[in-house]
DNA sequence: CAGTGAGCGAGCTTCCGCTTGACTT
C-alpha cells in the first residue's frame, strides 16, 4: 500500500506522475475546484468585509470524500495543484476538507520526472497572498455578475446575464458591427501591365504604382480608361532591379488561444472542436506498442515555455532527420506575455519522435490533423529562421512607374515543416537594368475599400487574449454563454450582435462604463498583483471597487430605461389599432414591436429587417427579410412565409444583375445568382477592348460586402 | 433554415475559473 498521497488537478496528469513516483506514492486528481460560492445565493457578506461563504461544489462531494478518506490512511499528503492563482486556491480548499495535508504544498510547471521528484523534495506552505488574490477575483466576478444580471432581468428580459468577461466580449462585437454599418465603401481602380522583352518570350506583369512621382489614385472607370490611353502611348524601360535578403522567424509554439485561431484558419475547426480533440490527444490515444499514451502536453495554457528535455529532443530529431543546418545556433526562447500565469508549458507533442506519419494509423482524421499541426508548429519553433530574397523591378516611362515584386526562398529553415500564409514563392523572369520593354496588354480592375470584418470565434478569442480578458479555460464557455443568452447570432462563422445585445450593451456602457471598459480586467489584475505581493488586502481592493459600483447600481436602478415595461422607440412605426407609437420589446422568441399604450392596447407586431429585395419565387409578391432561427442562425426568407417558403443563408447583395438589370443578387457557390431572372454570374465581369495597338481588359467586381439594407 | 410573445402567478433566472465523467434519450 502506498504511504503518500499526491493530489493534482487533472486525472491524465495524475496518471503520468504516478509512473514517475513509484510504489510509495499514490497520485489522485481532484478534478479542478472542489469548493466555490453557492450558486443560488450571492455568498458574499458585503456588510462584513465581503466574507465569502464557500461550499463543496454539489458535483464534487464524491471526489472530496474519496480524497478525505484516502488522506486518513496516508503518512504524507502533498497538494500538487497548479502553481497559478486558481491552483493555490484549490490547494487551500483541499487543506480545509482533508484530514491532514502534512506533506505540504508542492509545485512544478512541467511534467517531467526530474521536475516532479525535485518538487517532492522541497515542499512549502500554501501561499495565502495568492489565495487572497483568487478570493478577490472570485468575489469581484460574483458581485458584478450577480448584481448586474438581476438588474437586466428587471429592466430588459428575464434570464439575461452580464459579467466582467462576457459583457466586454459582447461590447467588442457590438462596436465592430457599428464600424461595419458606418463604413462607406470607396471605389478605386488598379492598373496592371504586361510587358515583353523584345527577342525573348519573357512576359513580366507589373502594377502601376506612381504617376509623375505621385502615388496613384484612380477613382472610377472613366479615369482608369483615360489613364490607360495615355499609358499606352509611352516607351518603357527597366530602371532598377533591387534585390534584398529578408529573414523570417518561426512562430512560437502554441498556447490555447493561438491553437484555436490556427486550427480555425487551417482546419476550419470551431474553438470547441479544437479543444475537444486536443483534450483527447492529451488524455491519450492507443498507439501500438506503447499502449495508451498522452500525445500532447496540456491544452489550456497561456505559456510559451518549453521543457529543456523537449527542446533537446527536438534538436536531436533535427540532427537525425533533417540535418544540422536546420538547428539554430542558440536554443530558442520565447518570452511570455506579462499576464501569463505560466502554470503549464506551451502546447507541444509529448515526444517529437512520435511523428504524425507514424501516428496516422492510430488517429481519427481530425485528431491526426490537429496533432500534425501541433507537431509541426512546435518543431518549427525549434528551427532556424528562413531566408527569403525579394526582388523589386521598376519599369518607367517619362510619367509612369510600374513595379513587379518577386520572392524566392533562399533557405527554407522552419518553413520546411510549417508553411505560413504568404509564404509562397514568386519567381520573376530574368531581367536587367536598362532593358527596353514593350507594352503588350493593360488590365484595369475595379476594387473597393473593405469594411472591417465581423468577429469570428477565433478573432474574438485573439482580441480577448491580447487584452488579458478571460483565461484559456474560459474562451469557449464565454462564447457559448453569449450565444445561448441570445446576444450573438451566427452567419457563416461570423459573430453578429442581435438587437438584444445592442440594447443591453448601450444600457451597460451608459451606466457601468468602468466595468465595460476593455481595460478593466487589466486594472483588476494590477490590484490582484498587489494582493499577491502582500501590499494590499483583498477586502480593501474589493471594498474600493464596490464603493463606486454600488453607487452606479443605485443610480442605474433609478434611472436606467426600463425596456421591459416602456419598450424602446427605434423607429416611427405607429400602432394600426390605436395610432400610438410602436416600441421595441424582448420576448421569449426574440425582439418584437408592441404598442406603447400597453396594457390599454395589446397590439404586437413582428419585427424583421427588411432588405428591400423582391422574393425570387416566380409570381411571389413577397419581400426578403432577415430573420433569426431558434438556434440563433441568421437567414433570409420571404416575408410571405408560410405561404412562400423561400429561404437563403446568403444575404442579398446590392449589385446590378448584368442580365436583367435587377438591382440585387444573392451569393451563390460560384459567384452570384439573380433573384429575378435566375441568371448566374461570377464575382466579376470582364470587358475586352482594343486600346491603340494593344488589348485592354476592364474587370468589374461584384462587391459581396455591399449587403442590402 | 420559421410561428410565437401580453390570462395569472409562483418560482426562478445570473458570474468566472478550475476540471471531466456520469447521467439519460
Amino acid at each position: 500500500m502506498a504511504k503518500n498521497l499526491v493530489i493534482v488537478e487533472s486525472p491524465a496528469k495524475a496518471k503520468t506522475i504516478n509512473k514517475f513516483l513509484g510504489k510509495n506514492f499514490q497520485v489522485e486528481s481532484c478534478y479542478g475546484h472542489v469548493k466555490d460560492l453557492p450558486k443560488k445565493k450571492l455568498g458574499i457578506d458585503i456588510e462584513n468585509e465581503f466574507k465569502p461563504t464557500y461550499q463543496i461544489i454539489p458535483g464534487k462531494k464524491k471526489i472530496t470524500k474519496k480524497l478525505r478518506d484516502l488522506s486518513e490512511t496516508m503518512e504524507q499528503v502533498y497538494l500538487a495543484t497548479d502553481l497559478d492563482r486558481e491552483g493555490e486556491a484549490i490547494a487551500w480548499h483541499l487543506s480545509q476538507e482533508l484530514e491532514h495535508t502534512k506533506g505540504g504544498r508542492i509545485v512544478f510547471n512541467q511534467i517531467t520526472k526530474e521536475a516532479v521528484q525535485n518538487a517532492i523534495k522541497s515542499p512549502g506552505d500554501i501561499n495565502i497572498n495568492k489565495v487572497d488574490a483568487q478570493q478577490g477575483r472570485r468575489a469581484l466576478d460574483r458581485l458584478v455578475g450577480y448584481k448586474l444580471s438581476p438588474l437586466l432581468w428587471e429592466k430588459v428580459k428575464r434570464g439575461l446575464s452580464a459579467g466582467r468577461v462576457q459583457s466586454v466580449a459582447v461590447r467588442l462585437i457590438c462596436e465592430r458591427e457599428k464600424e461595419i454599418e458606418e463604413f462607406s465603401l470607396k471605389e478605386y481602380w488598379t492598373i496592371l501591365a504586361k510587358f515583353s522583352s523584345p527577342g525573348r518570350k519573357v512576359i513580366l506583369e507589373a502594377k502601376l504604382s506612381k504617376v509623375k512621382d505621385k502615388a496613384i489614385k484612380i477613382l472610377n472607370e472613366k479615369e482608369a480608361k483615360e489613364l490607360a490611353e495615355r499609358i499606352e502611348k509611352e516607351k518603357y524601360k527597366v530602371t532598377e532591379v533591387k534585390k534584398e535578403k529578408k529573414e523570417r522567424s518561426p512562430h512560437p509554439p502554441f498556447i490555447t488561444s493561438t491553437l484555436q485561431q490556427t486550427a480555425s484558419y487551417y482546419l476550419k475547426f470551431s474553438a470547441s472542436q479544437t479543444m475537444k480533440i486536443a483534450q483527447d490527444l492529451y488524455e491519450g490515444q492507443d498507439v501500438g506498442k506503447e499502449g495508451r499514451i498522452g500525445l500532447i502536453t496540456y491544452m489550456r495554457t497561456d505559456s510559451l515555455r518549453v521543457a529543456k528535455e523537449a527542446q533537446l529532443e527536438a534538436k536531436n530529431y533535427l540532427k537525425k532527420e533533417l540535418g544540422e543546418e536546420f538547428i539554430p545556433a542558440k536554443i530558442p526562447f520565447y518570452k511570455n506575455k506579462k499576464s501569463s500565469q505560466d502554470a503549464h508549458e506551451a502546447v507541444r507533442p509529448t515526444s517529437i519522435f512520435r511523428t504524425p506519419d507514424r501516428m496516422k494509423k492510430y488517429l481519427p482524421t481530425r485528431h491526426f490533423k490537429l496533432y500534425e499541426l501541433i507537431w509541426r508548429r512546435f518543431l518549427a519553433s525549434q528551427m532556424k529562421k528562413a531566408i527569403l530574397s525579394t526582388v523589386t523591378v521598376s519599369i518607367q516611362s517619362e510619367k509612369y512607374l510600374f513595379q513587379a515584386e518577386g520572392k524566392k526562398i533562399e533557405f527554407p529553415g522552419f518553413m520546411t515543416v510549417y508553411k505560413e500564409r504568404g509564404g509562397k514563392e514568386k519567381i520573376l523572369p530574368p531581367i536587367k537594368e536598362g532593358e527596353v520593354l514593350k507594352l503588350k496588354e493593360l488590365v484595369s480592375e475595379q476594387r473597393f475599400t473593405q469594411p472591417p470584418s465581423h468577429y469570428t470565434e477565433a478573432s474574438l478569442i485573439k482580441t480577448l487574449e491580447e487584452k488579458g480578458i478571460g483565461r484559456p479555460s474560459t474562451y469557449v464557455p464565454t462564447i457559448i454563454t453569449i450565444k445561448t443568452r441570445g446576444y450573438v447570432g451566427w452567419q457563416k462563422g461570423k459573430l453578429i450582435p442581435t438587437l438584444l445585445a445592442k440594447v443591453v450593451n448601450d444600457l451597460l456602457v451608459d451606466n457601468f462604463s468602468t466595468i465595460l471598459d476593455t481595460r478593466f480586467t487589466a486594472r483588476m489584475e494590477e490590484g490582484l498583483d498587489a494582493v499577491e505581493e502582500g501590499k494590499k488586502k483583498w477586502t480593501i481592493l474589493i471594498g474600493n471597487f464596490y464603493h463606486q459600483f454600488d453607487k452606479d447600481l443605485n443610480i442605474a436602478k433609478e434611472k436606467m430605461k426600463n425596456v421591459k415595461e416602456e419598450g424602446l422607440q427605434i423607429n416611427s412605426t405607429k400602432c394600426e389599432q390605436c395610432g400610438k407609437k410602436m416600441v421595441l420589446k424582448f420576448g421569449r422568441y426574440g425582439a418584437f414591436l408592441a404598442c406603447s399604450d400597453y396594457p390599454e392596447c395589446k397590439n404586437t407586431r413582428d419585427i424583421s429587417n427588411k432588405t428591400g429585395v423582391k422574393c425570387p419565387t416566380p409570381d411571389c409578391k413577397g419581400e426578403i427579410v432577415e430573420r433569426t432561427s431558434k438556434k440563433g442562425d441568421i437567414f433570409y426568407g420571404c416575408s410571405r412565409f408560410p405561404q412562400c417558403r423561400f429561404v437563403s443563408q446568403q444575404p442579398p447583395v446590392k449589385e446590378i444583375c448584368p442580365h436583367c438589370q435587377n438591382p440585387f443578387l444573392f451569393r451563390d457557390k460560384n459567384g452570384f445568382i439573380c433573384p429575378q431572372c435566375g441568371e448566374k454570374t461570377k464575382g466579376y465581369r470582364i470587358e475586352e477592348l482594343k486600346l491603340g495597338k494593344i488589348p485592354y481588359k476592364i474587370i468589374k467586381k461584384i462587391n459581396a460586402n455591399r449587403v442590402a439594407e
